[in-house]
DNA sequence: GATGAATGAGGCTTCATTCAT
DNA sequence: GATGAATGAAGCCTCATTCAT
């Protein structure tokens, strides 16, 4: 839907868009460090100078397309648990979550992966988008901790924390899973692919229900 | 007890372990890409052309480093879960680990940052160790579900990889909170500073329990 | 006078002008070579293609600058010794020149800073604009001789050099002492600011008479 | 004397003075912005990264050109001043320096052109050489102005500067005169070559006795 | 004539790696 | 084994110039 052919040069006005796409491309298939920035504009379909039209850096770029992404990715969220009765907005969270990896494997890559390449990105920048999308999670459970549905021993903003690290591995290791294997590596090494979409449910369950059975009662 | 002075020369032919101690801090220090092996060398107290007598290149560097240290984390969480009840293990297991994130910032920062900063080390090379952990923890739970004290809907492995992200993510924010903060960006964007240690009993709480409270029984 | 607002955008074809002093305006600021032409074209007021409708080259734009203003040196000189005694006329001129350094600062920085600062303009540049000074002045010393006032030891030509230099690097010493000083230095090896024009009488009592005090006859 | 071969390799340990001594070269047949810094490398026989060895910036091999030549100029100039009698001082200083320009060109050619290429150098760049040799002459001539020898109408340290211009400038043309003229342009209006040490004269002669004839007494 | 978005050649500089000592 | 000066490939980015509108 969103994913325009590399050679597709027929809008013009969207170049911007076009380069922030191929950037994804090419973060994702070298890693950010890795990735040359002639690489990209080839990608896009343009000169190397008019990428500096749009984004004044590297590192601007990477920075631009986390943002972007990460701002569709909250707003489908919100979206996603708008109109949803409180006590189901955790698991309509997750499951979106996990639908949204699914569907843009290439976006997921960057906010999984690329996401942690830039030290200056980990560690320098202030980042609103996921800063938000913590706030968006947390507030659901402390929310459902005010209802007395969730339990309120664990803060709600390292709950969210938590379960955003479930998301986030799984949904790497099965990006991961993805790729074709270009180690000669022993096989049998790389994450079993697993249906991304299902394994909602079993984040919900362990987060609602826990791992452990309820001792039977008699 | 494992960090060394920099300029410690006293025994000599452990320049291999200088090497990596050096490494570690100034990995965790700039961040794999941005880190200069003259830099390392000097941290280390040795020339720029002696890490190659250890090293093959600074991949390599990075890939022994991880290694080494993910081979002393197993070592640890292997003692840390003998001689304990099978039951009890999936609480010591994610108590060890927190344990060693707690009383070795550096090298965990290595394992939560550094590790996802080269995309080879990502996407090429097959990671003995963390596949070592993983099954741990697995099996862990695998006992467990065959004991028929957890719930096996959820595959071991899956249920492995989510307990990971999740002690992961609060490594990482527990590391990032350590960082005094540089930008001069809007307070309050930083993660709040917290006890990582006892985040473990939230962890083994929600794994265990989950974090919906039961329906009150009239 | 010949200053105009860069946002005056009144007279059309004038741009010619305009651009010329933008230009003037830019050189004087950070030089030729880290003159933007886009930066000459916003203090213009037109579009950086515009530039092109006037002028070959970024090259051809400086030496058009240096050529206009230099015509109207010369012109003015010119008018200076028109009518004046031939004897004075040296004085005129030397007089004359300073003036318009001290009037015109922003075209004396261009005819003795940026004048050298493309080789093009230095080594592969005839100034015919140039020479026509030097001619003006190495005439006046050459009728003086030849009128038996002046010494003919000294090559006429070659005496134009000398005062040209000495009145070149007036200029030059209080054009710059005139910048604000940015550097954070040591105070005291800025050129102190003097009277331009009052150094035109130093420069014909150097020339006329030099430094030397007659010995003082009993 | 001390210009050195392009290919000779043999010391070693002299690569900074290769270095310089290769600068001055492609900057006075290029100048210094379109000077690049790979074809310096070539000349002076060592890579490109070389370079960066011993000077940080293609700026500071600029200034570190200039303020070893200029440092050298001084010391010949002190040298050249050193027991000569106060009054003749003056006319040992103009002749030393005219002496240098005939006898390293090259150098003259980095004093006289390329210094004022760079805006920060002229702008920015406290020169602490250029001004100990103003100081120098400047000092010569306050001395003579305290003995009455002087005319003190004059500040010294104006009066030094227009010698400066004067001589300045009779190099330059001078240097420019030596040039196979590369322009296409009419023939004649390069400067004619003249005898540059024999100029000195010229000069002693303007600055202490001006052009001036003494009326012719009865 | 005027525009300004787009171009793309090319420079300065970095830094992992080598190798003569 | 140890050194560290030297290498040189290669990348990010700039900016004068063009040309479709």
């Amino acid at each position: 839907m969103t994913v325009h052919s590399a050679t597709e040069r027929s809008d013009r006005s969207d170049k911007r868009e076009r380069i922030l796409l191929a950037a994804e491309r090419i973060f994702a298939r070298h890693g950010f460090f890795a990735a040359r920035v002639s690489e990209i504009a080839k990608e896009a379909g343009v000169a190397d100078g008019t990428i500096y039209l749009y984004f004044k850096s590297k590192d601007d770029l990477l920075i631009s397309l986390f943002e972007q992404r990460m701002k569709q990715v909250n707003e489908a969220l919100r979206t996603a648990i708008a109109g949803v009765p409180p006590k189901d907005q955790l698991r309509a969270f997750i499951k979106a979550y996990l639908k949204l990896v699914h569907d843009e494997p290439g976006a997921a890559e960057v906010l999984t992966i690329e996401l942690r390449q830039s030290s200056k990105f980990m560690k320098e920048y202030d980042n609103p988008q996921f800063v938000d999308f913590l706030r968006m999670l947390g507030g659901i459970l402390a929310a459902g901790q005010q209802r007395g549905e969730l339990d309120d021993t664990i803060p709600a903003h390292v709950a969210a924390r938590m379960i955003f690290g479930m998301i986030d591995e799984l949904a790497l290791a099965w990006v991961l899973a993805r790729q074709p294997s270009i180690s000669t590596g022993t096989p049998g090494t790389r994450p079993k692919k697993f249906d991304i979409v299902r394994a909602a449910d079993w984040v919900v369950a362990l987060v609602t229900h826990g791992l452990q059975l309820k001792e039977k009662s008699p």
